[in-house]
DNA sequence: TTGTACGCGTTATCAG
DNA sequence: CTGATAACGCGTACAA
């Protein structure tokens, strides 16, 4: 910049406000300082900008698995949104758990100007990690017991409801259900969801009926075996996530058994291979881009700071895919099943 | 750090010294500053330092689609890669195209110490954003035909190859190509594949079998529906990429025909869904895994400048995956064929 | 072993 | 409108 100025005979100053359109530059000055922008090739240098503004223009964002689609949808949407305003995402991924205090550590030292956080694992190491953060944080998909940060979250409960009514509705009534950890605040709720509709419509909660799928392929696999190998086999499976539908589709098969002539099958998130093969799958869908676009609105607002202190807390609502996994419980199941 | 060394009473120098170790410092005066440090709540400033420094150890990472599996997956490995040798990453997305050249303007600006790109449209505006930057850049997926800089690309024909083979092996003559844009360097290098492997087979090539698709799930399935619907059927399907594979599938599907009675499918990349459903798909794998360690490594060796300044050139290798969505062809279709 | 002082490239504050 | 000049927070010769 400094070579600019020199190059076009200004100071440095003038150099600034040209760049930054910042100040009022006489028409001619300015041709000057553009062309010797160009005869230079100066590019401005954001990290001393930063230094002076303290601002970087960078959110953080952590997201617990690239590789689910849950999450990549929702960075498609936050990319571009933040971006639109200016902003550039550092992304972090907790491949381990327990990474995720590190990586706010990490994303605090570069000084980001936000952070947008889908928590995951124990609370306390997290809580422990945002203390002290004063830039703006936004929680997604799950939140935290004390409703410090804005929040954008799913009502679980309701969402796992609608797809037990509808399995309630086609006669189903030994209905196993792959949870998530339990720890977790989704896992925790979605687990609540499924209680809370049995006891609703006067079904007795058998705990055999509930596996740990702990959010993976591998887990659920197991899991779905478990229970359908179970004395009284259940006749429709829910799976709390994407993962876990994966693994419990694949033991379906693995068993001989057929989807869903034998078993009924509802997964949690939407994808779009779901219903691209047979059968397509029924899920409960989180509206993914509303949490996207929510979040990056909360946040926005934030850093331009027109809005109240207190946390706000978003809560979205899913929505039933009904397709062709699941089918009214047959008369030799309803005999099996006593 | 001025609070910090006047709460220890020390130097500035001291204190800088303890947090980086860069300098022996006496035992008690270190433990005057850690105490110092703790009792302020000193944070590290990244951007000073890196404005001093010249480095911000921060790598950005440019995908065109980070909705594809095949992209994230990448960036599941990368991530951790770069992160274990203390880098952050900044992830770029282009979801629009011709966003590309903005994103790595972007990224210059803020002086990130290197550059992992996946290619995305025309080469030109691409070029040109790409000369002048001064910092490793590293291809992936797809390269550049000046072949400028290190790349880490698959041997698209010999996979494509691969798959026509086996769909050639199983009598399978009219095989429908569904493609990704034209003008990419991966787009281009699997008709290739399957022209060659073709034509090695004495097989004609018949330009009506090869359909375009975009690399999109819409486009596909457009292109699939054509392909389903020409006079003499095609016996089988290759779509060159996830999405499009979806999209073909839905086209069989909705045509009301039996996915591998009917018509036999492969697809290009393998994910996770691929093999939960009926039929399972059938893919050329590409090994992901190696793509974004061989690209982390190369630019690693770069930024550590333990290297000689040539391109290289990294060549992986596909593998085909036989699951259950092709068939040997039946003799009424060989009829048909006729 | 420790302290001093300068500079990294910008922006912002004052004068002019 | 424009120009000097002082920070921003840190690393690092150089001096002590």
């Amino acid at each position: 910049m400094a070579a600019v100025a020199a190059e076009a005979n200004v100071s440095i100053f003038t150099v600034s406000a040209v760049v930054n359109g910042t100040a009022p530059v006489g028409e001619a000055r300015r041709l000057r300082v553009e062309a010797a922008i160009k005869a230079i090739g100066y590019k401005r240098n954001s990290v001393a900008r930063s230094l002076k503004t303290g601002r970087t223009m960078t959110i953080g964002v952590i997201v617990g698995d690239i590789t689910n689609p849950f999450y990549t949808d929702m960075v498609a949407v936050i990319q571009p949104a933040l971006h639109r305003a200016g902003y550039a995402v550092m992304l972090c991924c907790n491949d381990v758990m327990q990474m995720q205090a590190e990586h706010i550590a990490l994303l605090r030292d570069r000084m980001v100007d936000g952070l947008i956080v889908s928590p995951v694992g124990e609370e306390a190491p997290l809580q422990q990690a945002l203390r002290g953060i004063e830039v703006p944080v936004v929680l997604v998909d799950r939140t935290l017991s004390d409703h410090q940060f804005d929040a954008v979250v799913l009502d679980n409960p309701a969402a796992v409801g609608e797809a037990m009514q509808y399995l309630l509705s086609l006669g189903h009534r030994r209905i196993g259900f792959i949870s998530g950890e339990p720890d977790t605040y989704t896992g925790h709720a979605r687990v609540d969801g499924y209680k809370d509709a049995l006891a609703n419509a006067g079904v007795p909660i058998d705990n055999d009926l509930i596996q740990l799928g702990g959010w993976r392929v591998e887990a659920a696999y197991n899991a779905a075996l478990r229970l359908l190998t179970l004395p009284h086999r259940p006749t429709a499976l829910f799976a709390a996530n994407n993962h876990m539908a994966i693994g419990t589709m694949k033991a379906v098969r693995d068993l001989g058994l057929n989807c869903p002539g034998d078993v009924s099958v509802i997964g949690f998130d939407d994808f779009p291979w779901a219903e691209a093969f047979t059968p397509q799958l029924t899920t409960v869908a989180q509206p993914v881009r509303s949490f996207g676009e929510e979040a990056s609105r909360l946040l926005l607002e934030r850093l331009t700071a027109k809005v109240a202190k207190a946390p706000r807390r978003i809560v979205l609502r899913g929505e039933l895919r009904v397709r062709t996994s699941c089918r009214p419980i047959t008369a030799a199941a309803l005999a099996q099943a006593r």
